[in-house]
RNA sequence: GCCCGGGUGGCGAAAUGGUAGACGCGGAGGCCUUAAAAGCCUCUGGCCGUAAGGCCAUGCGGGUUCGAUACCCGCCCCGGGCACCA
């Protein structure tokens, strides 16, 4: 098998030195403009995608390391498979995690931005990361919000961008708005503060427009499930009915009171109902001896904070002293405020049927309203005052409901939703959880929204041709309590003369949401170069929609959701003709340190510098992806790494050591076509730490017992090792004679008569249980396998009896079951 | 409470329903060396046994199957998302 050993000579090898081998390789990639694509060539484009960073003061985190390199791989992969890749990277650079730090630092932003991207080019140069530098862009460059405002403008004129006064939530920390989406459990998701109510002027996305449409779509998506999953629950569509129940009142100004719920059918067993205490009829409906007691639970409940309310589950409320009539028992029912219904969702009134909903049993349990029991499980006929499990089974059946008793709760739900429209009106609808998007910030750093206030023309959008609405120089940019923002001190961009009647008029002076900067730079990347256009047509035709999306699925509910929405408005414009920009998304795991999270106060924090000064890039890209499944993160422990090192230290001396004459060995070569299959599939799949391991086995086969490989056995071997780590493959592909780059050269192809083995160990099995193994021909028949088995002593002696079955899996296992 | 992931040696992990633990770290022993480092070789889940070999073992309890880490039912634990959402 193994052929003599051969002494090496250590001194004729130059040993691997991976700090010379990747500053060499970086620059020849830079001054060559190796990775540029030329997006207007090639016939296999391969737009591969990663989450563009916040450029942070600290650099790169290693868990953007984890994330650029994963996509890296599949990028470079994909090169030398054929295709022609598109990797682009950026700066989410705008945004209030800047701002601040700005503050916190006391140095101005845009002083500040450049020189922490100055330091992620570094970083990212060093990772050797087949970057298209090219397209590079930031968030903040003028020539890129420009298009953000011009996003906006595409929104307000399709009616799809509104500004209203709402209840918002407030960081009285970061001074500002925030979204839904950055409120985590009441605190504010930047910086922790408890959040509050506001009432301010905000614009307003109408995502919810697209809400089913955003759900719909998701099903043909290849994405992961955890983020698919992530995206419906936010969307949280839940199928019911809106129905009316009129007020009884002593004149005629009563208003129907219309509820949103997803039980129709238990309609009989509404006893009363309750509003938000936000809901507008509320004050139409009390009756003045009621008036005292409701305005001071809406007093409290408005002053409670998020979390106060959200947490406790204790009933409270107050009655209005006015009563409505059941549509479907025609009984009056007493309405009631309670802070239990919240005003966002639905339609800010409930029906409540206490027997059969465990938050309306505690609350006519507290006020001792009454509970009719409408639904009754299969077995039981009886009237325990709440029974939730029975409403919801399947084979449950309607009590105490006229003329519908006996029909099960599926049945029902609709015939009672027919025949309440004809009476106080019913329909079915779909309602969602998913809120408006808004996207004003009272802060600095952003780019303004292009919006002219005119006294006599109202809102105004800024044309298109006077965009950007540039952001200007602000000397003290800290905002204050009052709600407004920093730019409105600036009166010289301030007050602008309107573009209709040229009056006197003022600027909107909030800045949008730094997702909205996020929601379309993958629509920028191609003609990030183009002054004239948001996005060239036919660069977008050719490269979008992305071909494969890599990121972090802390994304989940917010970038991505919005870079969907964002999507399908402008495919509706008609402006792209594709309404999902992310064919396939894959989200990665998350990078521990020792078994512990990684975390500035820990103490734990990887410093990718250090690693890769100590180790070199390729070390610890590939040892970042060997630590664990790709798509479920892994563990970073420092002993580890050497493990990785050794690999790339026998690559390098196989590759100095081979042998130029002769062909290579059998058993080696069909090692050689069996990893090659195996590191494509693996790859193909994200599975990199799988690819990485037949890598190594392929190793230890190439070097076992110090022997000399051939040239044909460690050629291939580069190929494969390239994208995980591309400078010492292109340096030893260099040694080896090649003028053009490791990535020109194309992905090594499997010989499937080359990969095949001859004999194999098959598995013998007696009732089951795993008795040995007996070396067969690749075709072993059934019957020869058996009598082969039964010629084994070690086998024979289990089998005392004649077989009573012999279970045969060709090329696995033989089980003979006595 | 609901919805996603997970739970396998000392550790990170691997395994289309078919020899559980590939690969790597760590550990033990050996070769080389004056010595060390590096490198290379062998062993390394537990228990019983001198050995041959046997038994146990993939969070727990059942089930399906010739055969289950994988599929089904009922639980427990860890990570993440949603949550007074009607």
């Amino acid at each position: 098998m193994a052929e003599p050993t051969t002494p090496r000579a250590p001194e004729e090898t130059p040993g691997y030195d991976p700090s010379s081998v990747e500053r060499k390789w970086q620059d020849r990639w830079a001054d060559a403009h190796a990775n540029t694509t030329d997006l207007a060539e090639g016939d296999k484009p391969f737009y591969q995608l990663m989450m563009f960073p916040y450029p942070s003061a600290e650099g790169l985190h290693i868990g953007n390391l984890y994330a650029f390199t994963g996509n890296d791989i599949h990028g470079r992969f994909q090169r030398q498979r054929g295709h022609t890749v598109f990797q682009p990277i950026g700066y989410d650079a705008f945004g209030i995690h800047s701002e601040n730090y700005a503050l916190k630092v006391g140095v101005h932003p845009s002083e500040l931005i450049p020189r922490n991207i100055e330091n992620f080019r570094r970083q990212l140069h060093r990772t050797g990361l087949m970057v298209d530098w090219s397209k590079e862009l930031s968030t903040t460059d003028r020539a890129y919000y420009k298009w953000t405002q011009w996003i906006f403008l595409q929104l307000y004129h399709r009616g799809l961008a509104y500004k209203k006064r709402a209840a918002v939530n407030w960081c009285p920390s970061c001074k500002t708005v925030l979204s839904n989406e950055q409120v985590v459990n009441g605190e504010c998701e930047r910086c922790g503060t408890r959040v509050e109510q506001r009432q301010l002027e905000q614009w307003f996305f109408r995502i919810t427009d697209y809400a089913a449409r955003l759900l719909k779509n998701l099903e043909g998506l290849d994405w992961s499930e955890s983020t698919r999953t992530a995206q419906r629950n936010w969307i949280g569509a839940s199928t019911g009915a809106r129905l009316s129940f009129r007020v009884t009142d002593d004149g005629d100004s009563a208003d129907d009171i219309v509820v949103f719920t997803t039980r129709p059918d238990t309609v009989f067993g509404a006893t009363y109902l309750v509003l938000a205490p936000e809901h507008p009829l509320v004050d139409a409906i009390t009756r003045p001896e009621q008036r005292d007691s409701v305005n001071a639970y809406r007093a409290r409940s408005a002053k409670q904070d998020l979390v106060a309310r959200k947490t406790s589950r204790e009933k409270t409320g107050a009655f209005t002293g006015a009563t409505a009539i059941n549509p479907a028992t025609g009984s009056p029912v007493p309405i009631w405020i309670a802070d239990y219904v919240l005003m966002e969702y639905g339609t800010g009134a409930i029906m409540a049927v206490p027997a059969h909903d465990e938050r309306d049993f505690e609350f006519a349990t507290e006020f001792k309203l009454p509970i009719i029991r409408v639904v009754a499980g299969a077995s039981d006929g009886t009237d325990t005052p709440l029974d939730v499990a029975d409403a919801t089974t399947d084979g449950a059946r309607l009590v105490n409901s006229g003329e519908f008793d006996g029909l099960t709760v599926s049945d029902a739900a609709p015939k009672i939703v027919a025949w309440l429209a004809g009476r106080g009106g019913a329909e079915s609808v779909t309602n969602f959880r998913l809120h408006d998007w808004c996207i004003s910030r009272q802060r600095y750093w952003g780019p303004p929204i292009p919006i002219i206030y005119c006294d006599a023309c109202g809102t105004v959008p800024v044309p298109e041709k006077d965009l950007p609405v540039e952001l200007p120089f602000v000397e003290n940019f800290r905002p204050d309590d009052s709600g407004i923002s920093p730019l409105a001190r600036h009166a010289e961009w301030y007050h602008v003369p309107c573009p209709q009647c040229g009056a006197a008029a003022r600027r909107e002076t909030d800045v949008s949401d730094t997702f909205l900067d996020s929601a379309w730079y993958f629509l920028r990347y191609p003609s990030a170069d183009r002054e004239d256009v948001a996005f060239d047509r036919a660069l977008t035709k050719r490269w979008l929609p992305v071909t494969s999306y890599i990121g972090g699925n802390e994304h989940a509910v917010l970038h991505l959701l919005y870079s969907r929405f964002v999507t399908m408005v402008l495919h509706d414009a008609g402006l792209v003709d594709f309404e999902e920009p992310f064919t396939k998304f894959r989200a990665h795991g998350l990078i521990i340190r020792e078994g512990a999270k990684m975390s500035k106060s820990r103490g734990n924090v990887v410093n990718p510098d250090q690693y890769i000064d100590d180790w070199g890039a390729d070390t610890v890209r590939t040892y970042l992806m060997f630590l664990g499944p790709f798509e479920e993160g892994g563990d970073f422990r420092d002993r580890s790494i050497s493990g990785v090192r050794r690999l790339l230290d026998r690559v390098w001396s196989s590759v100095h050591d081979a042998r130029t004459m002769g062909n290579g060995e059998e058993p080696v070569l069909r090692k050689l076509h069996q990893t090659i299959a195996k590191v494509g599939d693996d790859i193909a799949r994200l599975s990199y730490n799988t690819a990485i391991a037949a890598v190594m086995e392929y190793v230890n086969v190439l070097r076992a017992h110090e022997r000399v490989p051939h040239r044909s056995e460690v050629e291939p071997l580069i190929q494969l090792l390239a994208p995980f780590a591309p400078h010492i493959a292109e340096e030893l592909w260099e040694t080896l004679g090649h003028t053009r780059s490791v990535f020109d050269s194309g992905w090594p192809v499997s010989d499937a008569a080359l990969a095949a083995e001859n004999t194999i160990d098959l598995a013998v099995q007696v009732g089951g249980k795993f008795r040995g193994t007996i070396t067969v021909s690749r075709d072993v028949t059934k019957e020869a396998a058996l009598a082969a088995a039964l010629a084994e002593p070690g086998i024979a002696r289990f089998t005392t009896t004649e077989p009573k079955k012999v279970v045969f899996v060709p090329g696995r296992l033989l089980n003979i079951v006595m």
